[in-house]
DNA sequence: CATTGAACGTACCAATCGGTCTGTTTCCGG
DNA sequence: CCGGAAACAGACCGATTGGTACGTTCAATG
């Protein structure tokens, strides 16, 4: 049942992703989305309250998306090796795979769109948000403090500290990568990242996919 | 002479910035701006002659603002070491102790504010963005490259990788710093970063500011 | 085949938006 | 002290905004 109905509502979300991540939030006006989605005013209303209902929808789906990847990626490394420093490694090149797939038209973190919009939208909302983004880091943290327990860094460093650097940076090439479209800013910095890794816990840099 | 009307033109310029800041530009009404800097309809429009005019020099004034930072702090790393190595650690050092100052309600990159609403803004604009970034990283490169010229680094490395790297970190850094409200984000990442450049070229670790 | 509720489509609405127009005040050189 | 330009103030305007009202379609169920 509500097959049709799942999927007005579907492509409602799709429509609003691509136009949030153009011109943010604010400046995406519902009949926008409609135009983009094919879809009329009453079918919007129909599926979503409000607009910010749509935001906390929009947010609550690549919460959901992101959540999934992390698991898929977080498996398969988890499945190939033993060694968490390989896990992490490998779950880095996962993920530069995935933000590399040029079909994905995401080109953006929709948590930055949110934050830097912060004021337009209500607490729940806000709180979704900072718990992704600390979900993220608190993952990271796992594994860097696995990897700490088994390997002695060159130097003193937290898995807090690691953990927090690994997303600023992948946030920040986010931001590089649209600002002069540099496809593949994400990408290099990652790698770049796990260089950085290699050094500090004294690995031989194994070959990496140019 | 018109020192009144360039008093009006800064009240503008600041309600815009930090409006701006909060709820992104096309969350931001002309109507707020008046309200926070206390001038007339009138006033606005004699000073800008629209809000994509404002939105220019907006980021003209962020431009300048930078620019000046840059040149300080490097001029004053510049007259204390020789060394270039010394020197980009005390830029950095600088720049930590900027952003941490409470007093400066930034809190967040115009830059990244524009470059998340793209869409909204004209050619123009959107090459000032890029500009001023890609101004960034290249006086990063520079750097970087006397560093390299001097002092081998323990992996291979380049002046340009290392450059993107530091800015995407704060770039990140100042998302993560606003989405879960960690003020100290920012100076930490950066402090995190002059960490891993000691590990790269082999410097001792000398006293940072805990 | 009638009923019913989900899933629309569309005309419409009040509020807000960016922007204009028409004055008035303020300043400052001559 | 005068004239003109810069610097406002604020009423006003058409377009756009998020949102509503109300009618229609359609598929499933009894």
């Amino acid at each position: 049942m509500s097959r049709k109905g799942e999927q007005s509502r579907e492509h409602i979300l799709g429509a609003a992703r691509e136009l949030v991540m153009e011109k943010g939030f604010a400046g995406t006006a519902i009949d926008d989305i409609l135009r983009r989605a094919g879809v009329s005013k009453g079918a919007f209303f129909h599926h979503f309250g409000s607009k910010a209902e749509l935001a906390r929808e929009l947010v609550r789906w690549h919460a959901g998306q992101d959540i999934e990847m992390f698991r898929t990626l977080a498996a398969r490394a988890e499945a190939t090796h033993d060694d968490p420093y390989d896990q992490l490694l490998m779950f880095l090149q996962g993920f530069e795979a995935y933000i590399s797939n040029p079909e994905q038209p995401s080109r953006g973190c929709m948590y930055a769109v949110y934050t830097y919009e912060n004021a337009q939208f209500d607490e729940q909302v806000r709180g979704i948000v900072a718990e992704v983004l600390r979900e993220w880091t608190a993952i990271y943290i796992r594994k860097f403090q696995e990897v700490l327990d088994v390997h002695p860094p060159r130097m003193e460093v937290s898995a807090r500290q690691l953990a927090e650097m690994i997303v600023s940076i992948i946030e920040g090439a986010l931001v590089l990568q649209r600002a002069y479209g540099k496809p593949d800013m994400t990408a290099r910095q990652s790698r770049h990242f796990r260089d950085y890794l290699a050094l500090l816990f004294d690995k031989p840099a194994q070959a990496s996919a140019a």
